[in-house]
DNA sequence: GTCTATAATTCGATAGAC
DNA sequence: GTCTATCGAATTATAGAC
């Protein structure tokens, strides 16, 4: 095995093959064993690049876990099926790209990433709450619930891979934790 | 601060004060994080006694999360109420002590810690979904949705604390997951 | 049963040549 | 823009004295 010379790139190139490369890591190793030296190998750089364009560790967290959820907007809600939609949502989101799951493996240990989950359910999913909800102070509630379904389900099939949670199939999924979210949503406090 | 010598202990006194604070440091920490070092400055003994003890870390994290869910047996929850009383006795067990938490924040990163996860699923849980269910092939896949809401409630109030989910009294909990848990043992397949 | 000393790695980060 | 060389710190683990 010789390494073999490669001509130089760009700097965004370099930049956009070092942040996939982090990704993948962070999502699959957490944030302690996802290595700068292993992600810069990945990425056939070298670390120093890494340190060079991000000052960090913790900088090229950050920049890899910029995140988007891009749920509909409440109004576009307003089906019988909301619980389905943004469930079915959430799996296509989580299967998109490795970004999610390195947030869920990184928030468990630290702070910057358990801190960059808990923006994104306040950023993103409260207000889908409060649009759909009948008493606006419930929302930051009923979110919660319905990110503890979600999250579970994402640390059963993604994380874990509990062989009963990988087998199910998109439809069984939707068709299982839709009612869960619409009713976390929707219904009476009981 | 002067370091005070500390009479000699019994064997076993020793361990279970390491293993005490080996719970802690996992549940606190998860696994990279937690040293041996600080482990046993919290047991305060040297940190060559955990290995002695234990062998390595691998060693000390098997035996600091032996674990037993104590579910009550499928006859005894023959009742209407068998989500609520479910969800309940999972409160109950995840704020007895530490070991739960420290399962999930290891089980992230730790082969070890997800394979003992899994394993408390399969032995545990989908004996119970079996004995409810009506029919037994579907127990795994039934146990899979319970895991899947009650790791995410666990995620949300004892890992990433969103307030919103750690605001919420056990009462509340009960209530909203009770029923959720509820419909995927008992329910039809939708 | 307890501790000292230290080996052997590994990691994040920096300085500087080309 | 890229890499070499290296520092300093921290970690697991071992050997052995008392």
């Amino acid at each position: 095995m010789t390494d073999v010379p490669r001509p130089p790139r760009r700097s965004d190139t370099t930049k956009a093959a070092i942040l996939e490369a982090a990704r993948e890591r962070f999502a699959a190793d957490g944030y302690e064993r996802a290595t700068i030296r292993a992600i810069a190998h990945d990425a056939d750089i070298d670390p120093s690049m890494v340190m060079r364009y991000f000052g960090n560790k913790e900088g090229l967290f950050a920049a890899a876990s910029e995140f988007d959820l891009r749920l509909p907007e409440p109004a576009q809600l307003g089906g019988e099926d909301v619980g389905g939609v943004l469930v079915g949502h959430f799996l296509d989101r989580w299967e998109a790209d490795e970004v999610l799951t390195a947030l869920l493996r990184v928030g468990v240990t630290n702070a910057a990433g358990a801190e960059r989950m808990a923006a994104i359910f306040r950023e993103q999913l409260v207000p889908i709450a409060a649009g759909l909800g009948h008493d606006p102070a419930e929302a930051p509630r009923r979110a919660a619930l319905v990110a503890s379904q979600i999250l579970g389900m994402a640390m059963a099939r993604y994380v874990l891979r509990l062989p009963a949670a990988v087998e199910m199939d998109r439809e069984e999924v939707v068709g299982w934790l839709g009612p869960t979210v619409q009713r976390y949503l929707t219904a009476e406090r009981p």
